[in-house]
DNA sequence: TCTGTATAGATTGTCAACAATTCAAGGAGA
DNA sequence: TCTCCTTGAATTGTTGACAATCTATACAGA
């Protein structure tokens, strides 16, 4: 029942045999990669093997990076059993999104204070592009910018612990969607994050951040009301019972 | 010249070979036991031999130890030239301290809405304990239920995510102080937590998390005053060479 | 037909040996 | 005396084989 996905991306650049922390490297980008584009659904196994033979990794390489995948809490290790990508409930979808909130608060009141013309500028350029993507249908393009826009806030705040948070939260999110009815990654609004940067531009890291927050806020009631169609859900659905199945 | 500390603490009762998971859980144990225990400096290595000889386990499961120890921050480690205590820098104290601010906040105020008698029994409780240890003299104790409270306060606020990241930022904590003049590790005093908890009995989760701030900036102050004193002679003073006498 | 058991295959966990790298000491030469 | 090179020990990284465990299939019995 549990998934009859194989993950099977054949990485490697044919006959080169990486070594150490490299392919380590390459092992655990390719699986966050993959969970990213919404290639692997929550509960897929990921065989020692297979990976083996996807990214020409040796098994020690494999382990340990199966091994810092779990810790950002990507992949599920059950002993003797193995990895398998992991399956966050909407319990856990929630602590995700409040984490996202407390920590992105914080960086957004930061960075209001030391924001420079040039992070101005850059985000600002950020946005544009992000737009473009949209207009042009990439879709796949503006989920990836969606993502790195908030990690981009993080980073100019200047805090590499919180920003480290981010990043890990931040990946975790596609596998909060796969419980919607159809399987669509949700992704944030352009203009919800030009409204922010604006926010920040002002100085106004209050407002930013209440923006922000409102943002997060809104991103996850349209996955709590989406999957409350799927799931049964008892408790859970009171966060999401003011947006109904609203969905495109 | 870094270290002429060993670690060599004897864990093992005798005659007990440990396998599995358990054996790597034993040796992240004793090094973060360790730490918390200010007996090892930062910079210290961890030779993979010695750690075996004085947990019992296989080198693997002393890699893998090792591996997550990394993740958490607490150790660092540098390929083909081993583990080593980590070592934070005056400004990766000040991103640890800013950190911990930002996601405390929220769990104070989380736990504020949320409290129950037996939550404000349980914290009161506490506090009691931490008193006694105070009055007692039994500093050890003192400090390790200081840090514990923080903990408490993350957990009883029921977000297992930044419970998780509150945590490792605690674990951390014990190495931000080898720089003070005296090795002394600082700890949270008794009545800046009797005010918290006051506060959070009162629901008021606003006050709660103002004064957990202040209490943490306090903190940090201290240790940053007494760095101040000591670094400006010797090769770690690189980094704190930049700021002559002026920061704060 | 259904249930419980036995067996075979596949997968993970562990270990010991080997290769590669780093670090420190020692010595030759200017 | 200082610098640079060589040499050796110590430590880490990797590989392959073996043991332990789990999963799925086939089978006997009610």
């Amino acid at each position: 029942m549990s998934g009859p996905f194989r993950f099977s991306a054949s990485i490697t650049p044919p006959g080169a045999a990486m070594s150490g922390p490299e392919a380590e490297e390459r092992v655990v980008a390719a699986v966050v990669e993959a969970i990213l584009g919404h290639r692997i659904p929550p509960g897929t196994r990921l065989v020692e093997r297979e990976l083996g033979k996807a990214s020409g990794a040796s098994r020690s390489a494999i382990r340990n990076g199966l091994l810092r995948l779990a810790q950002a809490g990507l992949v599920e290790l059950s002993p003797n059993k193995g990895a398998s990508i992991a399956q966050c409930s909407p319990e856990e979808a929630r602590h995700v999104f409040e984490a996202r909130i407390a920590i992105e608060t914080s960086t957004a009141r930061t960075l209001a204070e030391r924001m420079t013309a040039s992070d101005r500028a850059r985000l600002e350029a950020f946005i544009e592009e992000e737009r473009h993507a949209y207009e042009a249908g990439r879709m796949e393009d503006a989920r990836h910018l969606s993502r790195r826009f908030h990690l981009l806030l993080a980073e100019l705040a200047g805090n590499p612990v919180l920003t480290g948070f981010v990043r890990d939260l931040i990946n975790r999110q596609p596998l909060l969607s796969w419980g919607s009815r159809d399987h669509k990654p949700r992704f944030c609004g352009n203009e919800a994050h030009r409204a922010i940067v604006a926010a920040l531009a002002a100085g106004d890291g209050e407002k930013a951040a209440r923006l922000n927050a409102e943002h997060l806020r809104e991103l996850e009631s349209e996955l709590g009301a989406e999957r409350g169609n799927t799931l049964p859900a008892g408790e859970e659905a009171a966060s999401g019972a003011g947006a109904p199945a609203g969905n495109q």
